[in-house]
DNA sequence: GGGCTATATATTTTT
DNA sequence: TATATAGCCC
C-alpha cells in the first residue's frame, strides 16, 4: 500500500497527455491521427461488446457482464485503451475494486498491457483503501489527526462494549456484537448518528440506540480512530460539506471505473454519485447539498438525507412507520446533471477530449466544463451480498442515475459448456427484476457432460461419494488444483475434510479467520500499535497484562477511568498513576515497567529499522518469552507466525506504511506448487473458475438457507438463487450437484428434501446420476422434479449406483487408513481463535461514569492546596502536605503520607 | 490471575 | 454436537 501522504500534489502533475499549449478536442485527434493511430495490440481478440465497452470511453456505461464474460479483462483493457490514447494521465484514474486481491490482480493485468504507467495510478484501489486516501489527507474535516487508526471488527466490538457499560447497560442483555452490526448497516447507508430513522433508534437498549451511537462516535473521535465504516462515511461527509475539497478531486479525476457494481451499498453509491457527478456551471455546492440524494433504495421509502450530521435537521417530526414509499420511479433531480447530459451520444466527438483540467484552471475556469466518464461493470445475476448492505438496486438503476449511458451486455460466455450455462440460466430465470442477460457459449459438443445431480443418504455418504469422484478423476489425469467442492454454509466443510484426511487426500480451506486475526498476531500488533500511536487505548488495554504482569481488572480499571476522567490517552494516564502511590507496589512496579519500556521503544521508533524494533518490542515485552515457555501444542506455531509477522514488515518502509497494510489487507497468500481440492464457501468462490465444481447440500433449509427465507422472504429467495447461479457458473466443463435425505444440524438429524433449485433446472442439461431409490433416499425424486420433464433411468444397472456401492466397501476398508501425509492448507485460517477471548481473560472496561468522574474533569489541576482536609477512596481522609500538578503529597489518618492524585480524592 | 463449570447459540464475510 | 464465553471459586 503506498503511503498516502507520498501522492503528488496537484499543481505538480503533468497536464494531459494533450500537453499544454497544443490543441485540444477534434484538432489534438487530428494531430494524433496524422501521428498514426497509438499501438493496438491490446485490442486484439476481444469480441464486439468487449470492444465497444473499451472504446466507449464517453459518458457513463454499464458493463453487464455475466459470469465468465470478460470483465476484467474488459476493465483492464479499459484503462490501458484510456492511457494509450492519453485521454487521461493514469493518476486522473479512479479504479475501485471491493477486495485488495481484486485490486492486485486489476494492478498486475493493466500492468501486463501498458507496463510501468500502472506504478503511476495512485488511486487504483479498494473503496476502503482510497477512502483511508482521502481521509488522511482532509483528517481534520472529519475531526481526525491523519495519522488515526483504523479499527478492525475486533476492536470495534471491543469498544462497543466499554460505550454499553459506560452507559450503564447490561451488555449481556444489549451485545455488542448486536450493536456493531446496527451500525455498521447504518454506516452503509451513510447515516450517521443523527440520521438513523427513529426505528432502528428504539430498536437497541430500550430506546437508547442513538445515545449510544453517537457516544460510540465521539469515543471514536478521542481515541483518533476510524472504524471500517467511517472509511466511506468521513469521506462522504468531507465531499459533500466541502466545495472546494469536491472540487479537487472532481478537476483530478477523469474517468472512474467500478468493479463488481452490484456489491455497492448505499455509502459507495454517494461516495460514487459525489465524485462522478459535478455541477453544469453552478457551484461545486449544488451537488454538495445533501437533498440531492434521495436514494430510493431504502424499503421504507423516503430517509432523511443521509449524513446531515451536524446541523441538519433529520427526520423530526416523522414517525417511525410515517414513511411514504413510492420513490421507485423517482428520477434523479434534475439539477444534478449527469456527465452527458444534453449531449447525444453522437456528438461525442465534440467533447471528446475536452479542456484538461489543467488548463482550466489555469484560465480561471470553474472545472465544470470536463467530463468524469463512469464505468460501471457488473452483474445483477452475482449479487450475494445483500445481506451485508449491497444494494442490487443501483446496478438496476444504473440508467435512470446516469441519463445518457450506454448499456453494454456482455453475454458471450468463454467458460462453461453449454450444458452448465444451460442450468444456470434456467435457473436464474426463475428470479424477477433482472436486468437480463442470456449466456452463450460456442463450447458445444456432444460429449460434453450434462450437470449432474447426485443423491446421498447422508452428508457422510455425500462427502465419501465427492472424494471418491475425485480420486477417479485423479486417476484419469487432472489436478486437484483444478476442483473445488463449494458448500452454502462452512459447517458443511468438516464432513469433507474429515473425509480428506481418511483418504489421504490433498485440500485448501479458504475463507474463515485469517493471519492477521490470530491472536499472537493482534496481541504483537497491539504493542506496535501503541508505540506508533500512543493514543491507542484499545491497543494498550490488549496487551497491558499480556504477558502477565499481575495488572488485573482493579489496576486495568484505574488506569481507564483517570485516563477517562482526564481526557487523556491510557498510556498517559499509567504514567502519572506510577508516580504516586495509587497503585500497590506490585502492579505500580510492573505498570511502570511497562510505561518506561514504551518511552524506551517509542524513542528508538526513529532511530532503528522498524522490523528491528519489531524484534526488541517482542523481546523485551517478554511476549517472545511467554510462549517460549508455553507448552501447549500451538506455541511453537505462534511463535514462527511472530517470525513471518516480523519478516513480512521488512517490505514496508516505515511502521506506520505497515500498520496500515495489515488493517486494510488481510489477506493470506497461498501455495500454488500443492495440488489440492479447494473446499470453500459458494461466497468466496465468486470470481474464480474450476475444471470440475462439487456443490454439496442442495437441500431445502439449507440451501436456499431456511434463515434467507425467514428473513429476507422472497427477495432473500432471490438472492440464494443468485448464489445456486454463481456455484454452477464456477464450474468449466464439470458439474456436479448433491442433496442428502439425512443431514446433521446443530447435533441432530434431520430428513431433508431435495432443494427446490434443483427442480428449477432444465432437464435438457441435466442428468441425475444415481438413483438408487431405496438406499439414496430419492424418494419421490426424478425427472417429473425437473422443469421440462424427461425421463432418467433409475434403476440400479447405472454406473452411478454401481459405483455408490462400490464407494461404501471401498471406504470403510480404507477408513483405517494413514492419516498421514495429507497436505492441509488452510488459506486465511487461523486455528480457531476467533477473538481476544482465548486464552485470556478479557480486560473489563468498566466505566464508572458518575459523579467521581464528573467531578474529575470539573475540578482543575491546581484546585487543592497545601492543607486541604481531603478524602481518599482507599487510604481514607487526610491533610494534603504538598501540591505537585496533580499529584498530591497526603498525610493520611491512617495510611500515612501518599503520594496521590487529585482525581482520586475529593474535598471535605 | 488461572482454571473450572454452566450456559447460550449456532449462514453467508470484506474492509 | 461443539464451541465460545461468562461467571465463579480458589
Amino acid at each position: 500500500m503506498s503511503d498516502p501522504f507520498d501522492d503528488i500534489p496537484f499543481g505538480d502533475e503533468p497536464g494531459p497527455p494533450a500537453a499544454p499549449g497544443q490543441p485540444s478536442g477534434i484538432a489534438a485527434r487530428a494531430m494524433a491521427a496524422r501521428r498514426g493511430p497509438p499501438p493496438r495490440d491490446y485490442l486484439e481478440g476481444l469480441n464486439g461488446e468487449q470492444r465497444r465497452a473499451v472504446e466507449t470511453t464517453d459518458g457513463p456505461v454499464l458493463v453487464l457482464a455475466g459470469a465468465g464474460t470478460g470483465k476484467t479483462r474488459v476493465l483492464t483493457t479499459r484503462i490501458a485503451h484510456i492511457l494509450s490514447l492519453g485521454l487521461a494521465w493514469p493518476s486522473q484514474i479512479l479504479a475501485v475494486t471491493f477486495t485488495n486481491k481484486a485490486a492486485r490482480e486489476m494492478k498486475e493485468r493493466i500492468g501486463i498491457l501498458v507496463g510501468e504507467a500502472v506504478e503511476g495510478m495512485p488511486w487504483l484501489g479498494t473503496f476502503h483503501s482510497i477512502g483511508v486516501k482521502i481521509l488522511r489527507r482532509h483528517a481534520e474535516l472529519a475531526g481526525l489527526r491523519s495519522d488515526f487508526t483504523i479499527l478492525d471488527t475486533d476492536d470495534q466490538i471491543r469498544l462497543i462494549k466499554q460505550v454499553i457499560q459506560a452507559e450503564g447497560l447490561d451488555d449481556k442483555r444489549w451485545p455488542a456484537r448486536t450493536f456493531a452490526h446496527m451500525i455498521d448497516g447504518w454506516k452503509n447507508k451513510g447515516y450517521g448518528p443523527k440520521d438513523i430513522p427513529e426505528g432502528d433508534a428504539r430498536a437497541f437498549a430500550n430506546g437508547r440506540g442513538r445515545e449510544l451511537f453517537s457516544a460510540y462516535q465521539d469515543r471514536l473521535k478521542t481515541l483518533n480512530a476510524c472504524d471500517f465504516g467511517d472509511l466511506l462515511c468521513h469521506p462522504i461527509r468531507i465531499l459533500r460539506d466541502n466545495p472546494d475539497v469536491l472540487a479537487d478531486y472532481h478537476s483530478r479525476f477523469r474517468y472512474i471505473l467500478v468493479d463488481e457494481y452490484q456489491d455497492t451499498n448505499t455509502a459507495q453509491y454517494m461516495w460514487l454519485r459525489l465524485l462522478a457527478q459535478r455541477p453544469r456551471s453552478k457551484t461545486p455546492s449544488s451537488v454538495a447539498s445533501g437533498d440531492t440524494f434521495s436514494h430510493h433504495g431504502e424499503k421504507e421509502g423516503r430517509l432523511p438525507s443521509p449524513l446531515v450530521g451536524e446541523g441538519g435537521s433529520p427526520r423530526s417530526g416523522e414517525t417511525g412507520e410515517g414513511y411514504s414509499s413510492g420513490f421507485e420511479e423517482a428520477p434523479f433531480p434534475g439539477d444534478l446533471p449527469s456527465p452527458a447530459e444534453g449531449r447525444a451520444r453522437d456528438d461525442a466527438p465534440d467533447d471528446f477530449s475536452s479542456a484538461p483540467a489543467e488548463r482550466s484552471r489555469a484560465s480561471g475556469d470553474s472545472a465544470s466544463e470536463n467530463k468524469i466518464n463512469i464505468c460501471c461493470v457488473g452483474d445483477d445475476d452475482q449479487s450475494i451480498y445483500g445481506w451485508r448492505g449491497a444494494e442490487v438496486d443501483n446496478i438496476l438503476r444504473f440508467e435512470k442515475d446516469f441519463p445518457g449511458s450506454t448499456v453494454i451486455r456482455l453475454e458471450r460466455n468463454y467458460r462453461s459448456t453449454e450444458h452448465i450455462l444451460g442450468a444456470a440460466s434456467h435457473l436464474i430465470a426463475h428470479n424477477e427484476g433482472r436486468l437480463g442477460k442470456t449466456l452463450f457459449t460456442e463450447l458445444s459438443d456432444p460429449d460434453h457432460d450434462k450437470v449432474q445431480v447426485h443423491a446421498a443418504w447422508d452428508s457422510e455418504e455425500e462427502a465419501r461419494a465427492v472424494g471418491e469422484e475425485i480420486e477417479q478423476a485423479q486417476r484419469r489425469g487432472h489436478n486437484l488444483n483444478d476442483m473445488a467442492i463449494l458448500v452454502r454454509a462452512s459447517f458443511q466443510m468438516r464432513e469433507f475434510e474429515d473425509r480428506f484426511v481418511t483418504l489421504g487426500l490433498n485440500y485448501r480451506v479458504i475463507g474463515g479467520p485469517r493471519f492477521y486475526e490470530r491472536m499472537e498476531i493482534r496481541d504483537a500488533m497491539a504493542y506496535f500499535r501503541v508505540v506508533a500511536q500512543p493514543a491507542d487505548d484499545l491497543a494498550f488495554e490488549r496487551i497491558v497484562n499480556t504477558p502477565k504482569r499481575g495488572l488485573g481488572d482493579a489496576s486495568v480499571r484505574m488506569v481507564h477511568d483517570y485516563a477517562r476522567a482526564r481526557g487523556i490517552p491510557m498510556l498517559e494516564a499509567a504514567g502519572e498513576i506510577v508516580q504516586t502511590e495509587e497503585m500497590k507496589p506490585k502492579p505500580r512496579a510492573a505498570l511502570r515497567e511497562l510505561v518506561d519500556s514504551f518511552k524506551r521503544w517509542r524513542d528508538l521508533l526513529e532511530k532503528t529499522p522498524h522490523s528491528e524494533l519489531a524484534e526488541v518490542i517482542l523481546e523485551e515485552s517478554g511476549y517472545t518469552a511467554m510462549w517460549q515457555n508455553d507448552r501447549s501444542a500451538e506455541a511453537p506455531g505462534r511463535l514462527e507466525n511472530l517470525k513471518e509477522l516480523i519478516r513480512s514488515m521488512e517490505e514496508f518502509e516505515s511502521l506506520r506504511s505497515f500498520l496500515e497494510h495489515v488493517s486494510l489487507v488481510m489477506d493470506a497468500e497461498q501455495n500454488a506448487d500443492l495440488d489440492a481440492v479447494s473446499i470453500m464457501t459458494l461466497h468466496a468462490a465468486k470470481g474464480l473458475e474450476f475444471e470440475t465444481v462439487f456443490l454439496p447440500g442442495w437441500e431445502e433449509g439449507l440451501f436456499p438457507h431456511q434463515r434467507s427465507l425467514d428473513e429476507g422472504g422472497r427477495s432473500g429467495l432471490e438472492e440464494e438463487r443468485r448464489l445456486a447461479y454463481v456455484g454452477l457458473t464456477r464450474a468449466k466443463r464439470h458439474c456436479h450437484l448433491w442433496f442428502v435425505s439425512n443431514r446433521r444440524i446443530h447435533g441432530l438429524w434431520q430428513s431433508t428434501i431435495p432443494s427446490r433449485f434443483l427442480d428449477e433446472l432444465p432437464a435438457a442439461h441435466v442428468d441425475v446420476a444415481e438413483a438408487p431409490t431405496n438406499y439414496g433416499g430419492f424418494g419421490g425424486y426424478g425427472a417429473s422434479r425437473f422443469d421440462k420433464a424427461e425421463a432418467f433411468s433409475a434403476n440400479r444397472s447405472t454406473p452411478g449406483w454401481q459405483r455408490a456401492q462400490q464407494n461404501r466397501t471401498e471406504a470403510t476398508s480404507r477408513n483405517w487408513g494413514s492419516r498421514s501425509g495429507v497436505a492441509v492448507e488452510r488459506i486465511g485460517y487461523g486455528e480457531t481463535d476467533s477473538g481476544f477471548g482465548a486464552g485470556r481473560k478479557s480486560v473489563k472496561g468498566r466505566v464508572i461514569e458518575g459523579e467521581l468522574v464528573a467531578k474529575s474533569v470539573s475540578d482543575t489541576p491546581s484546585t487543592f492546596s497545601t492543607g486541604d482536609r481531603v478524602f481518599h477512596l482507599k487510604f481514607g481522609n487526610g491533610n494534603i502536605v504538598a501540591v505537585e500538578g496533580n499529584k498530591l503529597t497526603v498525610d493520611f489518618d491512617k495510611a500515612g503520607q501518599k503520594r496521590v492524585l487529585d482525581g482520586f480524592v475529593e474535598r471535605v
